[in-house]
DNA sequence: TTGAAAGCGCTAACAG
DNA sequence: CTGTTAGCGCTTTCAA
């Protein structure tokens, strides 16, 4: 592997002149060309760790994605993460920064000295975190005590003085309440995620503010896991009453499980019952009928996350706190008037 | 932020010792545990750029998801990535490297000299590529000239002299096209993916295989691109002449778009056709039939491609060339016997 | 405009 | 068993 010293014998120069020279410093034009010409001809590529050890500064973030073992399906049964990531990367790749990837569980023995062993590598100038549950999140303490950039992506509610980016489940929710209510409907049930997912908790909110303020009540509640059959199953209970005329579940796929579980009764939506999910996630059109659902913007989500993180890296910014907005997805599976 | 230095000043040794101490080394057991104890008072955590520098390894991996932007959503409308990841954490967690993720688009300009800034970096020790497409290859010769770790995930057809795993596309084609051959269909179609996409072309020739050995043919093909939608067409395109008996699906999504055409036009499966899809992903269970299909395994392909890689980085091994077996997943959109 | 030298934090070779 | 020294590759004062 040839290295700046090669170079600059090369060129006849000092390494400091060949850096010089590469970095756009001070320089003799005439010089810099004789190096750049010994760098091309030697193929060389600077070695990013001795840069690294001089500058104190990685070009890498990571993308942490807490899970817990309480509700394993939860993440991984999605490819949402995929656009979250695929946005990041737009962000990082443009400003030349590498991301790196750990899903770390909640209950991972050693997971609070995960983080301070992070900071001290010095391998990574900030992280995203996206926390998913109500937990009790020790580690902001860490990161904010050391002063480490960091962002989470978790509700505004949840993130007094913290950098965060918000995805905007209580907007989210309260637009299907709202297109519920214009769809004609008065007794309305809700099929959500874990009770202690923040994400679940505040498109519930959203949801039946939305329903309150219009005069419509909600009559039905169940906690899935946003897996399939837990909407399913969620569904089959709230059937074994009197059925409302719409449900609101909190993932496209517990919406998945519901449809299946109405059509196997003979129920049909949304003729007999309006149906919405949220995530607008790759099932919702190979679902019959197509998902009615709200897009979370996930890709913008991953750039807005990078850029946030990266402005704190940059010094640019003191704290972060954004909020994305959601957007209703019209299909098949809702009521109109 | 505390170095060996300090912890080494704070014990009354040199940081040599205090290196060799912390890292096992031979060192009087009472001075061992005073630079520990030191180390631990001083919240002591190694830099790791520091480190590598000396030590010339990173541990630290990158995964490499090859597209094209002539598919955009073959890669992007799965979550099977996200298993993969999680198969590859497991084991790098374990062996102490990190990961870091990238997505590359064969179009990318720049896109070759990505391979020799990353080799030059000395960021990274190795590479996982999932090439997708039937490409010239050209970076994994700049790998293999350069002695850089690397391993693909590539049908072995498509390898020869690469360090690959494969992901028996062929055997799962195969388990398909018997398992059609036994519920009785004689007239048989597919609906596969891209025509330069290397599982797509494994997948087909493992189907056909079976059917011609088994004395069945094939009346109906259609190349799709993976998508719910292009499965919905290419349905309509082969459901415009006399209706196979059974219709391989290259993947789900597709086979999800199939039956929904299917069931447009009142073609009910499995009792008027058999389906089977590909990859067993998270909307099989979603979908009315349940789908049949073939379960690859990412999260064991995720798992074997890093062991595989860190055992050539470690160099424990020379080559690598290791399938991964397919698995028949029945539900409900095939015929039995 | 250029070069010599220091230093980032760590490990390894060698000497004691 | 321990300390001294060198060196990994780079950037950056500081002098010249």
């Amino acid at each position: 592997m040839t290295t700046l010293k090669d170079v600059a014998a090369l060129a006849g120069v000092s390494t400091a002149t060949a850096s010089l020279a590469l970095n756009g410093g001070p320089v003799n034009a005439r010089t810099r060309e004789q190096v750049k010409k010994a760098a091309r001809q030697l193929n060389y590529v600077p070695n990013r760790v001795g840069q690294i050890l001089t500058l104190g500064r990685s070009n890498t973030i990571e993308l942490i994605i807490m899970t817990s073992e309480k509700y394993p399906d939860v993440v991984r049964k999605t490819s949402l993460y995929y656009y979250l990531m695929e946005g990041m990367l737009g962000v990082a790749d443009q400003r030349n920064v590498s991301v790196r990837f750990a899903v770390k569980s909640y209950e991972d023995r050693g997971f609070s000295s995960y983080f301070s062993k992070l900071i001290g590598s010095r391998m990574v100038d900030g992280v995203i975190i996206l926390p998913q549950f109500t937990h009790d999140h020790h580690f902001v303490r860490i990161l904010q005590e050391a002063k480490f950039p960091h962002i989470l992506l978790q509700p505004s509610v949840f993130s007094a003085q913290m950098n965060h980016v918000d995805m905007g489940n209580f907007e989210g929710g309260r637009l299907v309440g709202d297109l519920f209510v214009k769809g004609g409907a008065e007794r309305i049930g809700i099929i959500n995620g874990p009770a202690a997912h923040v994400d679940a908790i505040e498109r519930e909110r959203g949801f039946t503010t939305a329903l309150f303020e219009a005069g419509a009540a909600l009559v039905a509640k169940v906690n899935g896991d946003f897996t399939i059959e837990s909407g399913y199953q969620g569904m089959q209970q709230i059937a074994s009453r009197k059925l409302p005329d719409a449900i609101f579940c909190a993932n496209d796929y517990m919406a998945a499980g519901a449809l299946r579980y109405l059509r196997s009764i003979g129920v049909r939506a949304p003729e007999d019952i309006a149906i919405a999910g949220y995530d607008n996630s790759d099932i919702a059109t190979a679902l019959d009928p197509e998902l009615t659902t709200v897009d979370n913007r996930f890709f913008d989500l991953g750039a807005e996350l990078t850029t946030g993180l990266l402005s704190i890296i940059d010094g640019s910014s003191e704290s972060i706190a954004v909020t994305i907005r959601p957007q209703l997805v019209l299909r098949k599976s809702h009521r109109t008037p």
